[in-house]
DNA sequence: TACATTTCTTAATCTAGGTTATTGGTGTCG
DNA sequence: CGACACCAATAACCTAGATTAAGAAATGTA
């Protein structure tokens, strides 16, 4: 098993000895999923923080109305849970999908608390990372706020350049917050504008 | 100065003892704001994590329209900074501004610092913190791609029951996303509703 | 190769919410 | 007291984006 990406992410933030990182990675568990299976679904418990080390998952809720909204996409080297879920260990709103063949790393809530006893720095870690998420949740809010479709394209292709290939269109327009019909329209209305 | 309000807020999830307490508060600076102060503004580098002890703050955001859009209301028992700009110690987008004469609570990003080496489960209170800001967060995002401005209004009741009755209607109609003028027109039509 | 399923495109029509403009109310301060 | 700034309400008109309903392309699968 690999576990280089994931310990380049943590020692972004964290410096840690060899016995730490030793430590750390026989903590985590690794899966391979197949495209379109459901890692987590609305109404169940999240019990993992998910690490991709290959492949993309996304989550998302769905509406009343049936309609699916994206929150977040996790290509390699992203952290993806329901946080509210994994915190409060209640049931959660957020499905978690596999978008392409994909393999993972798994870190229970048990072994996240271990570890915060055992290395405390993790705390650290953990308080960074969702320090930076909150960060970027809320440039959306603003961005939903105070930008048109096109602009919030826009970003989502600077922000994700990676993804802007790979992933169905429909799945950028659920995480923009249009229609698959009028995320069509606009595409073809910006391409004549160049 | 009267610490109980910031010392309950910790307690809910860090136990602290009489001294370590006593630490925490004299890294704390208090400080009074009269109305339509401006605490915090764009391009400045936010320096202190706010605890508003009375009173009320809005953080908001200025498009490049004029327009405003709030991103966070901070009445008593709330934190607030402009957390993109605390981490990195850089200009950050954010406003604070005074709704009504405040009472606050300053912890200045080198105190806090501090604090996390003095007494290390302060980092666990942050992050805690952070996670439950993150997580409604993520709600709002989740509203914002799936709810009508009416629903989204229904929530904000709900969530700020003690705000909806103080706040300035244009205040709200910003935070949950509509023109004042919308906003107007959809309260009058909630009221034919019933 | 054919068939099923999902995704993308197009176009007509519709609506939630924005824009602009006017009016009246309510402080607040010299 | 009057002047001025801010806030709320209303109404007529406008537009970004939704809805509905087809087909056309692409993709998977046998």
């Amino acid at each position: 098993m690999d576990y280089s990406l994931i310990l380049t992410n943590v020692a972004k933030h964290i410096p840690l000895t060899p016995e730490e990182a030793q430590h750390f990675v026989s903590l985590l568990e690794s899966r391979t999923y197949r495209s379109r299976k459901m890692v987590l679904e609305e109404g169940a418990i999240c019990r993992h923080s998910i690490f991709v080390t290959k492949g993309c998952l996304r989550g998302f809720t769905t509406d009343k109305n049936g309609f699916e909204h994206v929150l977040s996409f996790a290509p390699p080297d992203w952290w993806i849970a329901d946080m509210y879920s994994l915190i409060t260990q209640k049931p959660g709103v957020l499905n978690i999908e596999v978008l392409e063949n994909t393999e993972v790393l798994l870190l229970s809530k048990a072994n996240q608390e271990r570890l915060f006893i055992d290395i405390p720095k993790f705390e650290r870690f953990f308080r960074i990372l969702i320090e930076n998420s909150l960060v970027s949740t809320q440039q959306r809010i603003i961005d939903n706020l105070s930008l048109t479709a096109e602009e919030r394209y826009a970003h989502f292709c600077q922000k994700y350049p990676s993804l802007v290939y790979c992933l169905p269109q429909k799945q950028i327009a659920a995480f923009i917050g249009v229609t698959p019909e009028f995320f069509s329209k606009m595409k073809k209305s910006l391409l004549k504008k160049l």
